[in-house]
RNA sequence: GCGCCUGUAGCUCAGCUGGAUAGAGCAACGGACUUCUAAUCCGUAGGCCAGGGGUUCGAAUCCCUUCAGGCGCACCA
């Protein structure tokens, strides 16, 4: 992979004495402003090394690398008050970027760090009998996005769905069945119905307390695996699962294992035998905890005083199996950020069981979703469904679509894949840390930082490559290109050949081009921006942190319409139409990888 | 009370491993479509980077402190 960065810090070492090229690239920066430079050095820092003054060490430095020479890499080095500016040779790195991303294709960015290195990542895991809400997409949008990352770094990825389908809200549902359901209400409305009962249940606990009582019965008979119960906790995972794979599917999100809360019922007691045996229980108030007191935390509950497990005893059991089943080399959960403590606590109980690989294991959290300053909650009824979200938002692209294009072959499709691509977008464009209030305004506002802004620029993109094939030409530059930035290297050659023959060829032998003709500023800058591309791609894995490429999709949609806005592509010239040709493939490679990672789709004709 | 997180333009957010004049989008206002898709682009306006101390050649960024908001702190997950 060319690095311009490392190219620079390789150049400049040997002139600094006692510094490796290490330091070097990590001291580089981009310049606020491009008349300053494509990378530049402060020099301060090594002014105390060197016993120097800033502008010294640049003067020197400049004078130095002048010296020895230029490199083809660069163009000219300058010291502007204690910096070091450097300003490349902007043929040769449009050159460089570009072949690569047109060599690679759909691979750009990738990389194999993650060779024979198996990651599980848990995340979407709602809760049987609760709508999907605009909070359990967060888990899903992020952990699938971590997932597609994760697999174009090259590592092996288990996707894991960890259903909350045990516990309490079990006995409260069938309670509320009994009492106030029928199978046929159930058969109809699906999940609402089961949506219904407990809120139901809810309410009517408040004046009757001695329903909890009767639910916690039922969970116990569940338990002891009392038939009745038994079939209709079957049948009510059931309903609901059918109604969570719709909202997969069109939400393009898959998972390689479904084992939820209830797969580790039986896989519990050799966890809390082992706890004893490594001395690590211990009795308190009744219930037995991990006493957490030197680590400064409060005692991890492992059984309650009734003797039941709690969900730090299942989350350390899932976690030992999934150790023991996958050999995993990272284990990365992605939740709220009101589990942080929860996830901190049994992360230690790990490491004080004698397992070294708690460091593998890590807690991705995220802010809480509220609307109108309220939080969301099931019980209270006080929710976006996620189905109404995605169904507006679809509705709203069909409109558009008729409005802008009535002519677009797979509308319907397209019209999902956009209304989709706008939710998801908006649900990863902020740091995951971020608290988010709920705003249909937001979620329906398709201008500016968006999704169908990004998915609609690579329409664009496509556009032009699939007119470059059918060959029909434009203009010239001149007519087009703002006045006073004409050029003249393409008058030269300026064939009107655009036979459709010519143009295919052109279009899919897009690496061979003269990148003398970019020399444009819009060129530039969008070369720059996609050489960011795979540093973006590590960064997001790093951080784990789906946002940065969210946000830099934006970066990059932004500077290719300034240039295809400045610019025409399909002009008569026939090596500067190469050229931008190339530099619109590049583009288009990768804006499509880029949705692909963070979940989205990226239609060729909007 | 203790702990964790957040506080940047009217709104939503970048920038936070310290570097040159603090950036986007939305909303507002003014421009650009007989042209490769205007779901676009360009311009104007908008800021004691919550307040106060400190460290540093240099602080939105690091440290201390105050304030405001969110979350968590024993048998729910």
């Amino acid at each position: 992979m060319f690095n311009a960065k490392s190219e620079v810090s390789r150049l400049l070492a040997p002139g600094i004495p006692g510094i490796e090229p290490q330091q070097i690239l990590d001291m580089l920066e981009v310049p606020p402003n491009p008349e300053m430079g494509d990378l530049a050095l402060p020099c301060f820092k090594l002014s105390r090394i060197l016993k120097k003054s800033p502008v010294q060490i640049a003067e020197d430095l400049s004078a130095a690398v002048s010296k020895k020479g230029s490199t083809e890499d660069i163009d000219r080095i300058e010291a502007v008050s204690g910096y070091l500016n450097i300003f490349l040779n902007k043929n040769v790195y449009i050159k460089k970027v570009l072949s690569e991303i047109l060599k690679a294709g759909s691979s750009f960015g990738s990389s194999d760090i993650g060779r024979r290195k198996t990651v599980v990542i848990d995340y979407s895991s709602p809760n049987i009998a609760k709508p999907f809400h605009v909070g359990h997409l967060r888990s899903t949008s992020i952990g699938n996005s971590l997932y597609q990352i994760f697999s174009f770094m090259g590592y092996h990825c288990i996707g894991i769905n960890h259903l909350g389908d045990w516990g309490t809200q079990f006995g409260k549902l069938i309670v509320a069945y009994k009492k106030w359901g029928s199978e046929q209400a159930v058969r109809e409305n699906m999940i609402d119905e089961l949506v219904a009962l407990y809120v139901k249940f809810h309410k009517e606990a408040e004046k009757d307390p001695s329903l909890n009582e009767e639910a916690r019965k039922w969970f116990t008979r569940l338990e002891q695996g009392n038939e009745e119960a038994r079939s209709l906790w079957r049948w009510f995972i059931d309903i609901s699962m059918e109604e969570y794979k719709k909202v997969y599917e069109l939400l393009g999100v898959r998972f390689d294992a479904y084992t939820g809360e209830s797969f580790y019922n039986d896989k519990m007691d050799p966890v809390i035998e082992e706890l004893k045996e490594k001395n690590l229980l211990k009795e308190s108030k009744g219930a037995m905890v991990v006493d957490l007191e030197k680590e400064g935390m409060p005692p991890c509950l492992i059984l309650k005083t009734d003797g039941s497990t709690l969900y730090a005893t299942r989350d350390i059991t899932a976690a030992i199996y999934r150790k023991n089943t996958y050999h995993f080399d990272k284990c990365i959960y992605v939740t709220g950020v009101s589990q942080s403590l929860h996830f901190k606590q049994w992360f230690k109980v790990i490491e004080k069981m004698g397992y070294d690989w708690y460091k593998d294991l890590y807690h991705v959290p995220f802010g809480t979703v509220s609307i109108g300053g309220e939080k969301l909650a099931t019980r209270t009824g006080k929710v976006v469904l996620l189905d109404d979200i995605l169904s507006r938002a679809i509705q709203k692209t069909r409109e558009t679509i008729e409005e802008k294009n009535p002519d677009l072959e797979n509308k319907e499709e397209v019209a999902r894949q956009m209304g989709v691509g706008a939710v998801i977008f908006s649900d990863l464009f902020s740091s995951r840390i971020k608290d988010v209030s709920f705003s249909w305004d937001e979620v329906l506002n398709f201008d500016g930082e968006t999704g169908p802004y990004v998915q609609y620029t690579h329409a664009r993109a496509c556009s032009v490559l699939r007119r470059a094939e059918d060959g029909k030409t434009v203009r010239t530059s001149a007519e087009t290109d703002p006045a006073g930035r004409v050029r003249k290297a393409g008058d030269e050659n300026d064939e009107t050949d655009s036979s459709g023959e010519t143009m295919a060829k052109e279009a899919s032998a897009a690496a061979d081009f003269d990148s003398s003709l970019l020399s444009s500023k819009e060129e530039y800058q969008l070369v720059r921006v996609l050489a960011d591309f795979p540093d973006k791609v590590k960064q997001a894995l790093d951080d784990l942190e789906p946002s940065i490429l969210t946000r830099y999709l934006v970066e990059l949609a932004k500077e290719f319409n300034r240039f295809y806005h400045e610019h025409s592509i399909l002009v008569k010239e026939r090596d500067l139409r190469k050229a931008r040709l190339a530099l619109v493939q590049a583009t288009k490679t990768t804006l499509a990888t880029g949705l692909r990672l963070i979940g989205l789709h990226a239609p060729e004709k909007v």
